[in-house]
DNA sequence: GTCGTGAATGCAACTGAGTCGCAACTGATG
DNA sequence: CATCAGTTGCGACTCAGTTGCATTCACGAC
């Protein structure tokens, strides 16, 4: 349950030589421990809830470092939410995101093609791919059943 | 050259009911005419060097407008070039957009591998895709030539 | 052509995400 | 435990994007 006890982020931060503080953890901990996707809003509220004293400013420096290290992926989940941006641990399967703007669910979605895709960009292009984001906008199954009967 | 000789998004409109305004006009053709993706800063600047009174409040209107007739796309680029979102002429090949961190080059590229994964998100999850939007981050070929020598 | 009307515009004030400078604090190291 | 660069909290700031409202305009009816 703690980021320490399952290691990498915290690990993979004082590999890079990263200061590992209080602040930090908290944020590390809510982000591993959310069911879905925060954006920075929601991830201070919730790392206010432990340690009440907790700063915007360090939120987004942290969520900032994160990025950088390649431990956070940044998405906007194609704005079905709102305007702001959305954090998730970066996992090693990559996904897609499926967004349905009439039910406003995200979801997600395992595939090879997503390697695929790397791959041929780097045969077609020369281009080595470092991360690679997919969202798709459609109807989803619940809604779309419950639009024909 | 103009977006009436081309047709397509001014009779978009029309056919929607919405009405053609010369500030809707002007910034289709900016649109239709730009180099590379806009911002809606960019737009509005471009739009101001042919009619100075047009207001940003009718830029976003109108990217309002066209983003959810399916007209034009919202993207961010992975951030490469800024915070801000970045608007672009809807065409009929989906495309992959390719940025380079390093010198900053935004490319696109074309693949029915984009065709097959809203095929696969459709057979498997039973979910229809209306759009997609893939950003890969990567080295492009000339940096990661000029690293190597 | 001109008229009437609802839709669109310009303007100015506002909201809220994200940033920055700085003084106070603290985690890692010896 | 002393040190100090890195980090935090704070408050002020920037700027993308929104909103309410009075004025203007596109476009169909006549």
């Amino acid at each position: 349950m703690s980021v320490t006890a399952r290691g990498s982020l915290a690990e993979a931060l004082s590999l890079r030589g990263i200061r590992l503080t209080r602040q930090r953890r908290l944020l590390l901990e809510v982000l591993d421990n959310a069911p879905g996707h925060l954006n920075a809003r929601e991830l201070l509220q919730a790392a206010r809830r432990t340690d009440p004293t907790i700063d915007r400013a360090t939120v987004y420096r942290t969520l900032h470092l994160l990025k950088t290290g390649g431990l956070v992926d940044e998405l906007d989940l194609l704005h079905l939410e709102g305007e702001e941006h959305y954090y998730e641990r970066r996992r090693t399967g990559d996904h897609v995101h499926l967004g349905c703007p009439q039910c406003g669910t995200i979801s997600e979605f395992e595939t090879d093609l997503v390697l695929e895709l790397s791959q041929e960009v780097a045969r077609r292009e020369g281009f080595t791919a470092t991360g690679i984001r997919i969202e798709v906008r459609g109807i989803c199954k619940a809604c779309s059943e419950a639009q024909v009967g």
